[in-house]
RNA sequence: GGUGGGGUACCGAAGCGGUCAAACGGGGCAGACUGUAAAUCUGCUGGCAUAGCCUUCGGAGGUUCGAAUCCUCCCCCCACCA
């Protein structure tokens, strides 16, 4: 029998597990959770490798449960700050769980009758919680000279910025979900990013201790890029999963940009398709590169389960148009058929008329540039174009005579930075 | 509480009375080359009314013709000691 591990390493996914979890997995049915951050009413693509471990958990005949950190994530990370932490009441956490949870319908089945997959909150225990309560039923399991050994509290009283007792704490408020996990749904695996390997094994440890059962532990390596750079940053600024924070044409962009040396590992990691099928697309990369035929296929197989075959082929739909067609072409009602999906903002007709708008102003006001210094910067590099021809000037002004058809002016900066400003009449 | 070391632009890090809107590296943005890739090369990277002006070097005062640089007080961080 294949254990759920298997499927992991087949496709790099597994990092390390406890003793004994090949096994376990292997053998039944069990019930694995995942904790997820709820400070966001999204998730980004940070958590996709967890929602994906938790998806083929599921399709492995195991339940799923995601965890929202209502209560942890309250007192998070709490170095950095001089602003007043706002904490998170718990409408917002209630309220953050259910954006999440609706995107975990796209890979989670949450109705299916034998394992369907399930939701929970740490709030519900932790908010009801005393200290003395947690000191006396958790904290006396804990020897301090073990969590110093950690290896994630060891680099941080052996660097320059130390530790708060906060989160020196974080582990034991971790390993108690895992406990209450254990007790009201018989959950007996954590899986999480390999930075929770600590605290997952010292939850599996009070599972042990307090719980009398057997846990375990199993993590996910951290996904890095070729390059160096960050993973699930597109310009700076996160991947969400939420189509009104990160719209399905970005999103589709993202995984099509995804260069060569990764495109393999993040088909492995970021779709199901078959072992067989990637390699072929990983032969496919190195016959005829220019192609891309793997970056399609990522492309297309995850836009299509986070954003649906509507979702997919707008997103098509506008990058035949911008990368392959000219945009000269088209009439209005294709370009706003085609750039729903790209960023756009409205400009009242008047200011069109006569001498029309300043670029600069323009570029500003739709936010492609941060200022007018940086807007004039990138005209004068050559990196900016009016519906699709550069402009050699910061003087240029935008008149009437520019539009679509009279309604639509589309902006680009450098090869993928869109914006459709709609005429208001 | 004591002693010492620090707080500089997105990050790291120079500068230690004028030539400082502040070296250098990273990151970011743009251009060239390409395959909407990587690597490489080039330019830019506080704001504005852009040959000029304004606001920045933890905060507030002060010395000086002139301060990121000197002085005073305060706040914060780190290390060691208690």
């Amino acid at each position: 029998m294949n254990g759920l591990l298997d499927i992991y390493r087949e496709r790099d996914l597994l990092k390390d597990a406890t003793e004994g979890a090949d096994e376990h997995l292997a053998e039944a049915s069990r019930t694995v959770y995942i904790g997820f951050d709820p400070t966001a009413s999204s998730l980004h693509l940070g958590s996709l490798v967890p929602i994906m471990g938790l998806m083929h958990a599921q399709r492995s005949g195991h339940t799923p449960i995601a965890l929202v950190g209502g209560g942890t994530g309250l007192i998070g990370d709490p170095s950095g700050r001089t602003a007043e932490r706002q904490l998170l009441t718990k409408e917002k956490a209630a309220e953050n769980a259910e954006g999440i949870r609706a995107q975990l319908e796209h890979y989670l089945d949450f109705e299916v009758s034998t394992n369907p997959a399930m939701m929970r909150n740490n709030l519900d225990w932790l908010g009801n919680l005393t200290f003395v309560d947690f000191l006396r039923d958790i904290g006396k399991h804990f020897s301090v000279n073990q969590m110093l050994a950690k290896e994630s509290v060891k680099r941080r009283i052996e660097g320059d910025d130390g530790i708060s007792y906060t989160e020196f704490s974080y582990a034991l408020l971790q390993s108690y979900d895992f406990l209450e996990l254990y007790r009201r749904d018989g959950c007996t695996v954590q899986m999480g990013g390999s930075d929770q390997w600590g605290n997952i094994t010292t939850g599996t440890d009070l599972v042990r201790r307090v719980g009398g059962g057997k846990a375990y532990g199993a993590v996910f390596p951290l996904i890095t890029n070729a390059s160096g750079t960050k993973f699930g940053k597109s310009e700076g600024s996160n991947v969400w999963l939420d189509p009104e924070r990160t719209s399905p044409f970005r999103f589709y962009q993202y995984w099509i940009n995804v260069e060569d040396a990764d495109v393999v590992r993040y088909l492995k990691f970021f779709t199901l398709l078959s072992m067989a099928e990637i390699a072929e697309l990983e032969d496919a990369v190195e016959r005829e590169p220019h192609r891309r035929a793997a970056q399609k296929a990522l492309a297309e197989d995850v836009t299509r389960r986070l954003h649906g075959e509507s979702g997919l082929s707008g997103a098509q739909r506008a990058t035949r148009a911008l990368f392959s067609g000219d945009i000269e072409g088209l009439q209005a009602d294709e370009v706003a058929e085609v750039f729903a999906d790209v960023p756009s903002s409205e400009i009242a007709a008047e200011e069109l008329g006569g001498e029309g708008a300043s670029l600069v102003d323009l570029l500003v006001s739709s936010g492609l540039a941060s200022s007018k210094g940086d807007a004039r910067r990138s005209i004068e590099g050559g990196g900016v174009y009016v519906n699709g021809v550069r402009a050699d000037s910061v003087e240029t002004r935008v008149t009437m005579n520019e539009t679509i058809d009279g309604r639509f002016v589309l902006l680009r900066k450098g090869k993928k930075s869109y914006h459709l400003v709609a005429v208001r009449r």
